[in-house]
DNA sequence: ATCTGGGCATC
DNA sequence: CTCGGAC
DNA sequence: GTCCGAGGATGCCCAGAT
């Protein structure tokens, strides 16, 4: 691991992709297997590497530095690994190691352990590290690097590695697993291609861009209801059937109603959605059975699951991913007269020959009594299925968002970069001549207005609890947001989806922001 | 046995 | 999911 | 254009406290 600190310590501090790709190949090139493979799965967030928590950290610390000490270095720099690594002091007896472990021994010691053990090694192995090492460790241990290197980014750096395109290494990367050792002997030429190590594997799927200013060609697209699920992908063949989620995530276990009727052969894109009341749910609905271990029969019962189809990757073994998108649907719906499945359908594809035909289906879609479509899809019709988010294909034309005016009543330090400002806020709105919390919002507005807003709170705090300020409640803040549900969490009984700053309104009096009533009446479904 | 807070996924 | 900013 | 890191709400799971 004394290596892959070096690296990530590197890579943190340069902000060149260039040079970024010479330290890693640098890396691949020069550090054995099985370590450079675990190195790669944990700036491609593939192994679960947080063996250890944030709370344990902490307490190792507190017996190394004066809490308050510990907890105002955390305040000031905003980040624990960073805060550990500077403040910890090595005990006067401490055991020495001959040298620091591998990444591989590291991995395999803190899966073997139990927790005083762990407590114990990490002890002894921060004693032994250098501050750097320190870092690494700790951001290793508690996942989510955030050093600038993405997975996207490591593919890119593996093909130039070995002198392969970055689609070849899209195209198996999914069917390989840490350490990866398969895959840099075929970069390095020592072996053929890897094959698929498990039955069924995901395909990487298209995403779309946000439909911004540019003036779109409407008779080139077709449109679709934009449906307010998550997005899954269907495969089944003679070796078996799995649901993946958009990010690769086998969910199979969670929707046992849906697997049982994944029984063909072809790999479908589409949007899963639950059922109640024999209507479709909304996305709260779907949440009840999203990231379960294992749903009751009574769960199912009440909230089946359902799926509208709306692509078609591979059809009976045959890849139609070269296909455009209409012959794909042509496909799609031929086939699926053949097989078709309880509790699935596939999408309407709307067809738009002019610009009335756009604005109605655009009034239909900003209906919020409709709550489980949330906009169009505009899929151009000559596209190809092409895995990543290319640009000029697919369109996501959301609903036109609503917004509200706010008072700001708390403010916070964000953390990071932004660990000296306080950017993060907590909004309210008047009900009987009382401000009650709707949410929290940073974003929206720029770097510049962020400071001006800092300073405005700490000119203007009228009360202090731990890291959090009460500011006077004058400041009002225009909200934008997609739409309003009821909420157990907040004092209001409502929350915002996506809320963002859309104005400031240093101009208007907090008496004129808002009625709570106003966003009750915006209540998704509730018309 | 039940509550609570952090972690993680989805959007 | 959102947004602004850096390259 | 594209990528990145900052951030929002939700519900489930797990560990630890009561």
């Amino acid at each position: 691991m004394k290596e892959f600190a070096k690296l990530i310590d590197r890579l943190f501090y340069t902000h060149s992709n260039l040079s970024k790709a010479v330290l890693l190949k640098d890396y691949f090139a020069n550090t054995p297997d099985p370590d450079r493979g675990y190195a790669l799965a944990a700036i491609a967030e593939t192994l679960d590497f947080n063996f250890l928590k944030r709370g344990l950290i902490k307490e190792l610390m507190f017996t190394r530095a004066d809490p308050v000490l510990v907890e105002m270095s955390y305040d000031y720099v905003g980040e624990m690994s960073e805060t550990v690594a500077h403040l910890w002091t090595p005990a006067p007896d401490m055991v020495r190691l001959e040298r620091l472990p591998t990444l591989a021994e590291l991995v395999g010691n803190f899966q073997a352990m139990n927790k005083e053990e762990i407590r114990l090694y990490l002890s002894t192995l921060l004693d032994n590290c250098t501050p750097t090492e320190r870092w690494a460790l700790l951001k290793l241990g508690t996942g989510g690097l955030r050093i600038g290197v993405t997975a996207r980014f490591a593919k890119k750096v593996l093909a130039e590695f070995g002198g392969r395109d970055v689609h070849e290494i899209e195209e198996i990367w999914h069917s390989q697993r840490p350490p990866y050792v398969a895959l840099f002997r075929w970069l390095e030429g020592a072996a053929e291609k890897p094959q698929a190590e498990e039955s069924v594997n995901f395909v990487p799927v298209m995403l779309s861009h946000p439909l911004g200013g540019e003036k779109l060609e409407f008779r080139d697209y077709a449109a679709e209801w934009k449906y307010d699920g998550i997005r899954v992908q269907l495969i089944s063949n003679d070796k078996g059937s799995a649901i993946f989620t958009r990010t690769g995530d086998d969910i199979s276990h969670a929707f046992p109603d849906l697997l049982e009727r994944i029984r063909f052969n072809a790999v479908l894109d589409g949007e899963l959605l639950v059922r109640t009341g024999g209507n479709i749910g909304s996305f709260n609905d779907l949440q009840q059975r999203l990231n379960r271990k294992k749903p009751d029969k009574k769960l199912i019962e009440r909230y089946p699951a359902y799926v509208i189809v709306y692509d078609a990757l591979f059809l009976e073994g045959e890849d139609l991913r070269g296909r455009s998108y209409t012959e794909r649907r042509e496909r799609l719906t031929a086939w699926w007269e053949k097989h078709p499945i309880n509790h699935m359908h596939v999408s309407e594809s709307l067809e738009v020959l002019d610009q009335q035909q756009l604005d109605e289906l655009r009034r239909r879609s900003n209906r919020v009594d409709i709550p489980y479509i949330e906009g169009l899809m505009l899929k151009r019709k000559d596209s190809a299925y092409v895995s990543g988010r290319p640009k000029g294909l697919w369109y996501k034309w959301k609903r036109d968002p609503l917004v509200v005016d706010a008072v700001m009543m708390y403010a916070q330090r964000g953390h990071g970069k932004r660990s000296s400002f306080y950017s993060d806020y907590t909004f309210g709105c008047w009900r009987d001549g009382e401000l009650l919390p709707v949410g929290k919002a940073y974003s929206g507005f720029t770097d510049e207005e962020l400071r001006k807003i800092d300073t405005w709170v700490r000119n203007n705090t009228i009360g202090r609890f731990g890291p959090v300020r009460e500011v006077e409640k004058t400041l009002v803040f225009e909200l934008a947001f997609d739409s309003v549900a009821r909420s157990t969490r907040h004092k209001s009984g409502v929350s915002l989806r996506f809320p963002r700053v859309s104005r400031i309104r240093w101009d208007k009096p907090a008496g004129e922001a808002d009625q709570l009533e106003t966003l009750e009446k915006m209540v998704s479904g509730e018309g």
